[in-house]
RNA sequence: GGGAGCAUAGCUCAGCUGGUUCAGAGCACCUGCCUUACAAGCAGGGGGUCACAGGUUCGAACCCUGUUGCUCCCA
């Protein structure tokens, strides 16, 4: 059969992924087999495949496809979540385009318009990620608006209320004047802006000529201001103290308090307070009971309380009340400034500080659980560095705002009554009953009942998903959720530790009593090369399905492992990829070599041939050990790169070279099917990364019919005889040797070339594979050092080739004059802690034995570096 | 402003309880090779005062203190 120099990986990796979804290999249904679960952190319906998720679903793909040929019944559940804002953002964007405004339509038309755009775009995502090999249990896949997991959101939502853990509060929200919708704290952008800071007096009441100065970054807003507040004991305004004075331009009169939390140092020491439009100046208000005056609308313009600049939007206000302020000899000066200014993670526009009305879920009680089951490790982190991020958040964490002003999303179950009485029920007819106990009046009907026009926060169905995907909310005895829950690992980025992993702990011991999972891996960042954040608008992604066209999907797969310990960053760079590429060309050539091989049964196993088998089989089994210890660890870089050695410097470079059978010389069969037998257990060990070069290859290596090496038992490391894996060290120490001095002298390879071993040799063994790298003609045991030749030393036995001529004997002098002083300098530290009665009397017994033997190695080597200086005539 | 973390080769990172192989890996780099599996390769090689300054210890990349620089989280 003929095989492509080069690795195609296009069509083979279409072929077998189609092949694994016909025959239903993802597909996980409850055994009796242990299960493994992974819930896929679901991406956003909205969303396309980018670099972060090719990162977290190749992991969560090695994670699953490992423990499934671990023998365990592996389910990974895919799905998306409805992202309300981003996703009603985008409808509104769609629809606008088409001409249509959204306020034009009826609630019920809206949703039809996004379940439309939902059943169009959405689940692009996972559609790519079929593209990269993700093993997940399609038939199985979620949507957080399903009927039956929104429906789980609103049992919890009434169980909660019931339970008296959600409340309805005015709070000071972050307010997103653009999707009109109040936001979480975590939905809010901090970034530094450069602004102004601007100098305003304001004149002190009853006085011609007095004035007071304050500094703001948002003169706009004194429009709102109900107080002007300077620190108790500051000397400079001691004057005003019960003082009034007038907002410029409207002439109200303020209060002037006194508070300690002015900062004395910042602008003129003197604070003008706006209740409804900054959190900390509500905090004042509420403490001197100021009245909070909202100036602005919900979309940023702004409304008839503030009395001027009616409509216009706040930006434009600010300039425009700047130029009327300066005109008016209110603006002492303007300064540059630098300050933080939230910004909507979804829409990007300036966060307005609002006061509203919003529904909250307490968090104090079901944060205690969730921060104990993490520290004490119950649910691990990994890397653990995270436990104390974790630990700061949960102590300082506040009530959640669970509501959104939104309709793409769960409708909150509050209904009112025309008293304002607010009911909460898992249907309109369940809160009519109650409306009707409640009141006394049977007469109610549906009509009298208003329901809340806001959605819930996605998190809230989010924190649900482990626990809802499996229906576990509705049917808490369903064979399912008995058996997947709780899921094994949870793949996902640091970011979102808080609002999404915390709270699923939150549900989890609440609704499960117990842990959603048992492990977090936390992934860290793709970034590009400057490190900078990959993003749209940078346009610095790469598109990951262009480079799965370009490298495959394994090469991408092994490019995105490869530098990403965990709660790293990664700083992606194509290169990382294309090593990926070049790995699995050289499997593939690997391929090509034992293919070409042909068997021939009478042939005798050459001794050479049986050493490399087994020391391959102790280098396999130690290599496995490790891998299994990284797995263990979570640490996958460090398993994959584990394997590639052992596949491209152990099998290729060291392995193959020494069974390989001359040029179109045949190969005994025994040996050939040892090769065939390890060729195929490193692919089932490169299987969880490098899923369809793997499988192809298992199939050319042998007739496998219908079977998959996804589903065969992955190779678990066995005993070994840790002196083939020393022996060999030496072994090939002297190969090196050997190669160093052709090199040296000019002698190619194609020529043979004799060797003598003085001394003692304990990797005889391997004497034969040493001959056959080595390209040496005899091998011979000799007493003394041959005349003419070049050496090395390679523990404590001497390895010659003999020149004939040529034989450059000042630089075989140096070559050992510099070991012996290398090992003279190394004796002595050796020795000077040996010395040191402390060292002796302090160390641990083995350390010192330790330090013993190093001693008696020196002093043995230093024999043997003299008598070969002393056969040179030295 | 509060908290956490990091600093080891050109880059990305390992380095466990302080003690052979403790200064490592991969990539990059340099040199020589078109040696019929692979130039997407082979063989060989160079490269680090472990951020800086002190301290503890018989012994420190590792523990302690301070300094500097960077990152993240929270406000």
């Amino acid at each position: 059969m003929e095989i492509a120099a080069k690795y195609d990986p296009s069509g083979i990796e279409e072929k077998w992924y189609q092949h694994w979804l016909n025959k239903n290999y993802f597909r996980s249904v409850p055994d009796e087999r242990e299960p493994y679960t992974i819930v896929i952190p679901p991406p956003n319906v909205t969303g396309v495949l980018h670099m972060g998720h090719m990162l977290n679903n190749t992991i969560q793909d090695v994670l699953v496809r490992r423990a499934r040929m671990q023998g365990k019944n592996a389910c990974w559940l895919p799905g998306t979540d409805h992202a309300s804002i981003a996703t009603e953002a985008k409808v509104v964007a769609k629809l606008k385009e088409q001409g249509i405004e959204k306020s034009s339509l009826t609630r019920d038309e809206f949703l039809a318009h996004a379940w439309e755009w939902k059943e169009k775009h959405g689940g692009i995502i996972l559609e790519q990620l079929k593209k990269l090999g993700a093993s997940c249990d399609w038939e199985r896949t979620k949507f957080t608006m399903d009927q039956d997991l929104y429906q789980s959101v609103i049992d919890v939502f009434v169980d909660l209320y019931n339970k008296g853990l959600i409340y309805r509060g005015v709070r000071m929200v972050n307010w997103d004047p653009q999707a009109l919708t109040a936001l979480s704290d975590e939905e809010v952008i901090y970034k530094e802006v450069k602004s102004k800071l601007y100098y305003l007096r304001y004149r002190v009441e009853g006085t011609a000529d007095e004035w007071v100065t304050i500094a703001t970054t948002r003169p706009e807003t004194i429009l709102g201001d109900t107080a002007v507040c300077v620190h108790p004991e500051d000397e400079r305004f001691r004057h005003l103290k019960g003082k009034r004075v007038l907002v410029p331009l409207i002439k109200r009169s303020i209060p002037v308090i006194e508070d300690e939390y002015v900062d004395r140092e910042f602008g003129t020491g003197c604070l003008k307070i706006t209740p409804a439009h900054d959190i900390n100046d509500y905090t004042i208000g509420l403490k001197y009971n100021l009245e909070s005056i909202d100036i602005f609308n919900d979309n940023g313009t702004l409304n008839e309380k503030a009395l001027l600049y009616i409509g216009m939007d706040r930006f434009e206000v600010r300039e425009k009340i700047t130029e009327d302020l300066l005109n008016h000899g209110h603006i002492l000066k303007i300064e540059d400034y630098v300050n933080n200014v939230g910004f909507s993670e979804r829409t990007d526009a300036v966060i307005e500080p609002k006061l509203s009305v919003q529904w909250f879920l307490k968090m104090e009680e079901m944060a205690k659980p969730a921060l104990e089951v993490v520290m004490n490790d119950t649910v691990k982190f990994h890397p653990e560095k995270f436990k104390n991020t974790y630990r700061h958040w949960m102590e300082n964490v506040r009530d959640w705002c669970i509501s959104r002003q939104l309709w793409w999303g769960q409708r909150i179950p509050a209904y009112y009554l025309s008293t304002g009485e607010v009911i909460v029920a898992a249907s309109a007819e369940e809160a009519l009953a109650k409306a009707r106990e409640i009141s006394k009046n049977p007469g109610l009907t549906a009509s009298d009942l208003r329901q809340d026009e806001d959605v819930l926060d996605t998190w809230f169905s989010s924190w649900l998903w482990p626990i809802s995907v499996f229906d576990g909310i509705r049917n808490p005895e369903n064979p399912d959720i008995k058996y997947y829950y709780p899921t094994n690992d949870l793949v996902t980025a640091p970011e979102i530790l808080f609002f999404w992993v915390a709270r699923m702990i939150m549900a989890g011991l609440e609704y499960r009593n117990e842990i959603p999972f048992k492990n977090v891996y936390l992934t860290g960042i793709v970034r590009d090369k400057l490190g900078r954040k990959m993003s749209k608008s940078l346009g610095n992604s790469p598109d990951p399905l262009g480079l799965i066209e370009k490298f495959g999907a394994d090469g991408v797969r092994v490019g995105m492992l490869l530098t990403s310990p965990a709660g790293n960053d990664l700083p992606f760079d194509e290169s990382l990829c294309e090593q990926g590429r070049n790995f699995s060309n050289k499997i593939w050539n690997a391929l090509r070599l034992v293919k070409g091989w042909q068997a021939d049964s009478t042939l005798e196993q050459p001794q050479y041939a049986a050493a490399a088998i087994e020391w391959f089989d102790a280098k396999l089994n130690s290599s496995l050990a490790l891998i299994e210890d990284n797995f263990a660890k979570y640490r996958l870089s460090d398993a994959l790169m584990t394997a590639y050695k052992l596949v491209w410097d152990d099998f290729c470079s060291w392995y193959l070279e020494m069974v390989k059978p001359a040029y179109q010389q045949p190969i005994d069969s025994k040996t050939l099917a040892a090769s065939v037998g390890f060729f195929e257990k490193l692919m089932q060990v490169l299987h969880p990364f490098m899923p369809f070069i793997t499988e192809e290859i298992w199939h050319l290596l042998n007739s496998r019919g219908e079977e998959s090496i996804m589903l065969s038992p992955m190779p678990a490391a066995g005993d070994y005889n840790p002196e083939l894996l020393n022996w060999f060290e030496q072994a090939s120490e002297a190969v090196i040797g050997i190669r160093n001095i052709r090199k040296d002298k000019n002698l190619p390879f194609k020529d043979k070339v004799d060797l003598m071993i003085k001394g003692e040799n304990p990797a005889k063994y391997f004497d034969e594979v040493v001959a056959k790298l080595g390209n040496i003609s005899s091998l011979t045991y000799v007493e003394t050092k041959p005349a003419a030749s070049a050496g090395f030393v390679v523990k404590a036995t001497e390895y010659y080739i003999p020149l004939g001529q040529g034989v450059d004997l000042e630089a075989e002098k140096e070559k050992l004059m510099k070991e012996l002083e290398y090992t003279q300098g190394f004796l002595a530290s050796v020795e000077k802690k040996l010395n040191n009665e402390k060292f002796v009397s302090n160390a641990k017994p083995e350390v010192v034995e330790n330090e013993r033997q190093k001693q008696a190695d020196a002093i043995g080597r230093m024999e043997i570096l003299k008598a070969a200086l002393s056969d040179l005539g030295i």
